[in-house]
DNA sequence: GTCTATATAATGATAGAC
DNA sequence: GTCTATCATTATATAGAC
């Protein structure tokens, strides 16, 4: 339903957000264009520039919001207590964090080669904040003597990506319940560390 | 160096597909216009057409060629014999296989989107042959008491998707040598399946 | 097989009216 | 804040000369 004219700054922001973050995900950055977004949203093009400088700035703050919004979740989530007991609530946050959010977190993988260097490099910053809380806890499981693996960098990427890889293809409607893989994935992820 | 006229169909071809390989891993798709394609193979754009279709068909045969060459490559690297060696070829073969590969990779997780629906379709279909691949040694090894895993079908991905993984942060010139990562993920993908 | 030239459509972004 | 209108650029794909 396309709307007419009109003050609206407080809902149309927001459905930017939402319009670009879904169509990119659909179609990739490139190929969406900003009058598709504005049609999406109910606006003509031009309106968009009222919310965002530019494309790039779009894009980025699309992604930067996620990584932002994940730090702080997991900042909430963070338990204290020995490490496999914050093991098992990373990999619990990992999964139940993402599932819901498909969108964001292709685009995430996806579009950093669109963003420019200096954005390039704030996302990765971010990124990185976000692994070194799983490397922080494998290395103090290794120091307690309870984990028991060759590398602990290696392992940190090798289980994100493990359970990155779920958001691919997982389906609410499929063979197992969320329940189910979420137990799947806690006990393989103890395999990898070797408990 | 731009060419002047003539006839090249020989060197020309292959010249199209690794200009776009290149160009498309690192800009996406959508982003990267024929005219860029054409400029990097030193033709104008028009030549193009007397090597592909369109631009989809550009696309979709460097995705399927990539898939038939895995496939094909597989097939003749597959060893016969027990379980655990048939799941440490397997981890090696396809970090080996993929390492090299980085562009066609990437292309071939990022660009599925892009894809008719019928041409999406036929990638997912040899996608779902490797992958049954893996999910035959688990069946296997679970059969012969030697794995001991939760869920075949999810271990298969889990494992795929850990291995894979590997291209995005990959270096040669970084703090491990090839043999020693290799060494690692085998170890890992062993501790995944229980053993 | 490649070139030049072009048809046709779409793009990101801006200006000024309301 | 949104609209209409528009600029300047770029896109895919094709036609016909050589």
């Amino acid at each position: 339903m396309a709307r007419k004219t009109g003050s609206h700054s407080e809902i149309t922001g927001p459905r930017v957000r939402d319009a670009a973050l879904k169509l990119i995900a659909q179609h990739g950055f490139a190929a969406v264009s900003m009058r598709r977004i504005a049609e999406e949203v109910g606006v003509q093009a031009g309106a968009l520039y009222n919310y965002t400088r530019d494309k790039q700035a779009l894009l980025f703050d699309l992604m930067r919001n996620h990584m932002e919004e994940l730090l702080a979740a997991r900042q909430e989530a963070a338990v204290s207590g020995d490490p496999v007991a914050r093991l098992d609530a990373f990999t619990r946050f990992h999964i139940h964090w993402h599932l819901p959010r498909g969108d964001q977190v292709f685009i995430s993988y996806m579009e950093l080669r669109n963003l420019t260097p200096e954005n390039f490099a704030e996302i990765e910053r971010l990124r990185k904040v976000y692994e070194d809380e799983l490397e922080h806890i494998l290395q103090d499981g290794v120091d307690a003597g309870l984990f028991h693996l060759d590398d602990t960098k290696v392992t940190t990427l090798a289980i994100i990506a493990m359970l990155t890889g779920m958001s691919t293809w997982y389906r609410a409607e499929g063979r197992l319940s969320l329940d189910r893989i979420e137990g799947l994935y806690v006990g393989m992820v103890r395999r990898l560390v070797g408990i």
